[in-house]
DNA sequence: ACCTGAACACCGTTCAAGT
DNA sequence: ACCTGAACACCGTTCAAGT
């Protein structure tokens, strides 16, 4: 009969010195990203945050794994609000503010958007699931004011999603262009009404 | 009194050495941007022209140099093409095919819409001019094509350029949604139409 | 004039050796 | 279990030395 462990082991709790690597990691990840975009060295991630090149890897094996960790409260915090404009706002309203706070969020780091539109291709990256989720969400609220007419059927959520990420995207790579940016929103958004 | 020089010598007339590196430069750089986008190593390029790495830097100071040279004949045939399709189609048909066909080129090579939009932030850019060709060209079309009453007046040339871009950028990072390409097209084209 | 390739300062990724 | 950093195979860019 097996002895029970001297000190009970959670294998769900990490050791401290393991848990203390991955939050300075992420600390430090979320500033040089802020700073340098999603395409920033991963190298210059650990050096900032002491720690060894392997450790990082090995708490975030892809670049797609730290960024979902830096993304993934966004993430969640958009499709719940998806339910909430559903909920409280008329089927257009809740689309077009939804899609419209989607598009800030997706700008939120340089590269982003592009690195977003690349998941579509990659069901394995650690940000499909978030980018499904959105789709989803922005689905529901699509399905919603084609329901009642407002936008025209033929409509997906992917090409929403697609959209949405190439108006981020024309920001991202043009920041000249952000005084554009809403008006560039609207433009797209009505191609969506169905035409009289 | 200074001699003639014994071989005359234009200046504007390359050694032949220099003119068949360049020329190989530029055919083995055709071939691996094709193959890999406008993000290709430009060591493979030297490396496969069988030049120095040096040589190709000097043909080609920098990138989009080179991607200018790839791409200038394609600039001046579309360019051209616009003021064909002004004589012979109706405004409207005109501003849409030209459009169609930038869309096409600007998604020639993988990674190229991004290369074409960062441009717009930089005015030194090998590849500038032929951006502002585009854009003038495509603004003669908008402007007819706005004088008949067809497309909303708040559109400017730099809206279109950028979400030609933009939809060329879909299909480039995902193409996947190659299939949904012409619909997206005419989706956001529906966008510039006027609210009746 | 033009060409070459070593040199420099970076990457991402893996993995043997340590605690 | 977890961490470290050297090792490997790449980059872009510059520039001294060659012809």
């Amino acid at each position: 009969m097996p002895l029970e462990p001297s000190t009970p082991v959670d294998p769900r709790t990490p050791r401290a010195d393991a848990q203390r690597n991955r939050d300075r990691i992420l600390a430090e990840a979320a500033a040089l990203v802020a700073e340098q975009g999603t395409q920033a060295s991963l190298r210059d991630v650990a050096r900032r945050a002491g720690v060894g090149l392997g450790t990082l890897y090995r708490h975030f094996p892809t670049r797609e794994d730290l960024l979902e960790a830096l993304l993934g409260r966004r993430f969640d915090h958009l499709a719940a609000r998806a339910d909430t404009l559903a909920a409280t706002e008329p089927a257009e309203r809740a689309l077009t503010d939804w899609l419209y706070e989607f598009t800030l969020d997706a700008g939120a780091y340089q590269g982003l958007p592009a690195t977003l539109m690349a998941t579509l291709e990659d069901p394995e990256s650690a940000l499909y699931a978030g980018c499904l989720r959105m789709r989803q969400a922005g689905g529901r609220l699509l399905a919603a004011a084609q329901r009642d007419g407002l936008i025209r059927p033929d409509v997906t959520p992917l090409d929403v999603f697609a959209l949405a990420n190439a108006l981020s995207w024309i920001t991202d790579r043009a920041p000249t262009l952000t005084e554009r940016r809403d008006h560039l929103f609207r433009l797209v958004l009505d191609g969506f009404r169905p035409r009289p």
